[in-house]
RNA sequence: GCCUCCUUAGCUCAGUUGGUAGAGCGUUUCACUCGUAAUGAAAAGGUCGCCAGUUCGAUUCUGGCAGGGGGCUCCA
């Protein structure tokens, strides 16, 4: 006679006889593929305790997607050993949307040999080899793992491995080791096995087709830089073939919309070789965007009693040592210009010495020292300094990156100047202001992230930051968004909340960023005098809305896919005629258009009517107005949308009102 | 910076097992005068990314450099 025991399954009280697995458990429950247990992730074929609550696990569920692809980098890496019986195993876990493995190898993976290891993962999926799990003691896992010098040195590291990573976690685990063994079903023989924290899909079966191995890459060992560089698979996997189609075409709608792709074919901007790696220049068409987003941004800082503020590109190194930019980020500067040495030019003696100018990778210093420029009262503050300010980074060549990572950019950067007592107020209008601001320019679906002090590499007293810390994460919390801690992701000079939005196809990038700074009001020793005479020093907050402008456009290109709301469009309204006799009424209506300041052309050349609309639509015009006869006797035109939709016989002077509102309102 | 792949006309791409190249789109010209996504014809346009090496000969093979793609690391 079995005892018995009692369980929640699913939320209902169950018995169950002792002993009894999930994968018994759930036998007429087909679809269910791993199971929470107490909240935990679990093989199905664990048996099940006393007392404890069991939960359902389906494969197309966030926690069973999680194991599908887990899973399905095993198979990989199998399939992988096979192909290349020397690759050593490195860690494999499952990310957003699919898996990856690293291996060590002598040669890196061809293009050819994903296609053949994909045949082979297919055959593997279907031999049904099963997922078994083994608990071993760290002798058995060596000896198993003999082979595997990466494994050995995860092993020695069981004991830190919540230190070293997520990654590591998924491969050892916590407290017990073990082993997941692919077992062949007929035979019953280990065909395969790798150190892993589990859990896995009962059978490979489970897998099915729907996946495909995307990339090759190289990736640091543990990912740091120090270590041996290993040969990286990625690849995805969905439950079902039309879930993997959906997959691709979500990457292909990415691919269409790359701004790199659209600035060139739009005619907006390039990047000339001889300029550099990440040095854009802005053709016409990219400049008239470029220069609307600026003009808006500016009137709106003006409304929002900014003042604005110039200063020049390249500065005497000291003005870094002050704020310890040279301490922090010399390796992402660009080197200095050594100017001004002279020496005798017989013996080569030193008469005067140089000096150090370097490019600015910042604009804060420099606003720091308009502020210093003369005594400050508290009747002044907040002051707020706004520049379009270009700075110069260093950027990595292996990191830059369209226009979203340059070396060269315009940031809108903003310094405020306050007192303590003012510093959440002001805080929170400037976070409202943000807000407001990318809203206008079409952004609207946001969350925040609060980076806190990365204990490495900070600057200050602790208390200060804790104060600023704390005052952030108020002002985020009264925003009522979304708000996700980023510990250890604060820049040296203090805590910051940035934005982050999603854009029309739900990816996610980093906007503006709010920095709370009591380092360098310190540093420059900036003062203000108080209502009671005495010497204040004030906070600043670090402020920019785009980031910098060039990035700004690279979102917004990609969030409106080059179609670009009437307000932002390089070309407004393009008039076209149906015949060449209506070229001078098209004219006329595109002239009226054009003395009301709308960015208008009428298309008068050679080609034929339907070859005109098809340009104008190529070129993502928002109005296309037509005329022909009809139109002509009339004193009306026909709209053409750019979703080929149409509005025929308006009158001139209405359509002319309507187009100027539509721009008026940034109508999308 | 590291790994890997790539660079042929303004753009997208063929091609040459080493004997200096082709298409479509675009551009120019001519003809057509046309009501909603490609009218026809002709022409122009290339030091085959740059610099070396091998070779009788290199766009093709080798090396270096530059620029780009995908990742890793980084991102004040």
């Amino acid at each position: 006679m079995l005892e018995e025991i009692t369980l929640s399954v699913d939320g209902k009280q169950r018995e169950v006889n002792a002993g009894t697995t999930g994968a018994e458990l759930y036998f007429d429950d087909r679809e269910v593929v791993v199971m929470h247990v107490d909240g935990v992730l679990r093989d199905l074929a664990r048996p099940l305790e006393a007392g404890t609550e069991v939960k359902r696990v389906t494969i197309d569920s966030p926690a069973g997607l999680e194991v599908l692809r887990h899973s399905t980098a095993h198979v990989m890496a199998q399939a992988v050993q096979q192909l290349r019986p020397d690759a050593k195993l490195g860690i494999g876990p499952y990310i957003t949307d699919g898996f990856y493995f690293d291996f060590d190898v002598e040669e890196p993976f061809t293009p050819e040999d994903l296609k053949a290891l994909e045949k082979m993962m297919l055959k593997i999926v279907n031999q049904n080899q099963k997922f078994a799990r083994r608990v071993v003691t760290e002798d058995e896992a060596r000896t198993a793992m003999a082979n595997e010098p990466y494994k050995l040195e995860l092993l020695s590291k069981t004991n830190e491995a919540d230190e070293a990573g997520e990654g590591v976690n998924v491969e050892v685990g916590a407290g017990e080791i073990t082993i997941y063994d692919n077992v062949d079903r007929k035979s019953g023989d280990v065909i395969w096995c790798d150190l892993c924290r589990g859990p896995h899909l009962p059978n490979t079966k489970l897998i099915s087709n729907a996946f495909a191995l995307t990339r090759t890459a190289a990736a640091y060992w543990l990912g740091s830089e120090k270590n041996k560089q290993l040969q990286r698979i990625y690849g995805t996997v969905w439950p079902t073939k039309a879930d993997l189609k959906a997959y691709q075409e979500r990457l292909a709608e990415a691919e269409r919309r790359d701004h790199r792709k659209l600035g060139a074919e739009l005619d907006l901007f390039s990047f000339p070789d001889e300029l550099g790696s990440g040095l854009p220049v802005f053709h016409p068409k990219g400049g008239i965007i470029r220069k609307t987003m600026e003009d808006y941004s500016r009137q709106r800082h003006t409304e929002a009693g900014y003042e604005f503020v110039y200063t020049p590109h390249i500065t005497k190194g000291h003005l870094y040592e002050i704020s310890g930019h040279l301490d922090w980020y010399k390796d992402g500067m660009f080197p200095p210009m050594h100017i001004d040495e002279t020496r005798d030019p017989e013996t080569n003696e030193l008469l005067k010495p140089g000096q150090d100018y370097y490019l600015k990778p910042m604009n804060c210093p420099m606003h720091n020292l308009i502020f210093r420029g003369r005594g400050r009262s508290y009747r002044e503050l907040p002051l707020r300094m706004f520049e379009f300010g270009q700075v110069y980074r260093y950027e990595k060549s292996g990191v830059v990156h369209g226009l979203t990572r340059v070396r060269g950019m315009t940031q809108d950067d903003a310094h405020i100047y306050c007192t303590r007592e003012q510093m959440k107020d002001e805080l929170t209008s400037t976070l409202k202001f943000v807000l407001d601001l990318l809203k206008d320019y079409g952004l609207d679906d946001f969350y925040l992230e609060l980076s806190t002090k990365d204990p490495e590499k900070f600057v200050g007293s602790d208390d200060a930051w804790e104060e600023a810390t704390n005052t952030l994460a108020e002002v985020a919390e009264a925003s009522g968004l979304e708000l996700v801690p980023d510990p250890e992701g604060a820049a040296f000079y203090g805590p910051k909340i940035s934005v982050q939005a999603r854009d029309a196809i739900g990816r996610t990038w980093q906007m503006s960023t709010i920095q709370l700074d009591f380092n360098l009001p310190e540093r420059f020793e900036l003062e203000y005098q108080a209502a009671d005479g005495t010497r204040q020093r004030p906070v600043m907050i670090h402020r920019a809305l785009f980031g910098s402008v060039e990035r700004f456009m690279g979102v917004l290109i990609e969030h409106y896919a080059g179609a670009f709301p009437a307000w932002l469009a390089p070309v407004q309204v393009v008039g076209i005629p149906v015949a060449e006799a209506f070229n001078d009424y098209v004219s006329e209506v595109i002239a009226k258009l054009r003395e009301a300041g709308i960015r208008a052309e009428a298309d008068l050349g050679t080609e034929r009517f339907p070859k005109k609309i098809r340009n104008a639509s190529k070129d993502k015009i928002p109005f296309v107005l037509i005329a022909g006869g009809e139109d002509a006797e009339a004193g009306a035109v026909s709209f053409r949308f750019r979703d080929g939709s149409q509005d025929n016989g308006i009158p001139v002077g209405e359509a002319v009102e309507r187009i100027i509102t539509a721009v008026k309102n940034r109508e999308a």
